[in-house]
DNA sequence: TTAATATATAATTATTTGCTTATATATTAG
DNA sequence: CTAATATATAAGCAAATAATTATATATTAA
């Protein structure tokens, strides 16, 4: 695989993003499936508008993107991303993910009724 | 290889440590070679106090070690540290360093007089 | 011993960061 | 239309960060 044409301040841009324990779950979730604000807000112990705050800045950055569904937003991953290759050797040292997607598949917060 | 038993708090930690583009150029330098703080200097647009600092943060890290020889005190990384195996991927989409350990060669600062 | 060099530490400061609460906007349901 | 829900934005604040200058410590050379 070539080298990329990034350079040493967009990575380390790049890894200070990644650099916060909430961002690196965000992602490490993300990479399993794309959620909405509603869902991560099942796991994480801030509030709605600091994890708004942390997607902003994942969007910004170009790693993320957004869709509207409805009332739900749903953020994914942006395989774009110069940098999103590095993205699974980091996840790859990182302990698996599984039970918080668990917790919001549980949850569902979308399904409001079970009507 | 076997997924480390990194927590995620300790990646995003880690990830925090490089995401700064002076401690990311320092430990790409290192993995070319061992350098002491003045020939960081060299290369770096600030105080010699604060290179300090960075290596400071890199050591505390692990990801550093520093051993003396006479006057001087170099630096170099420690593959010993639990998340080593990550700089190799990182670094492979930065542009190569071998500029900045050209200057060094050439200016050579711990050579004070050439008799 | 003294002067010079290499490096570390301390104190200070401006900026950035991550959070909070309050509020605004957009969508859906009734 | 109105109420409820989902999300974003704004304002404010405390803590963390990266730099600076000043100073201390360690080593070497004379």
């Amino acid at each position: 695989m070539l080298q990329s044409t990034v350079t040493i301040e967009q990575t380390a841009n790049f890894l200070k993003l990644l650099g916060d324990k909430t961002r690196l779950t965000i992602v490490g979730m993300l990479k399993q499936r794309e959620c909405c604000v509603c869902e991560l807000q099942e796991v994480f112990d801030i509030s709605q508008p600091s994890i708004s705050q942390h997607l902003r800045k994942l969007k910004d950055a170009g790693l993320v993107k957004e869709e509207r569904r409805g009332q739900w937003i749903y953020y994914s991953l942006n395989p774009e991303n110069e940098l999103y290759g590095l993205i699974d050797p980091i996840l790859q040292h990182v302990p698996d993910l599984k039970d918080k997607i668990e917790i919001i598949n549980k949850s569902n917060p979308t399904l409001r009724c079970g009507c």
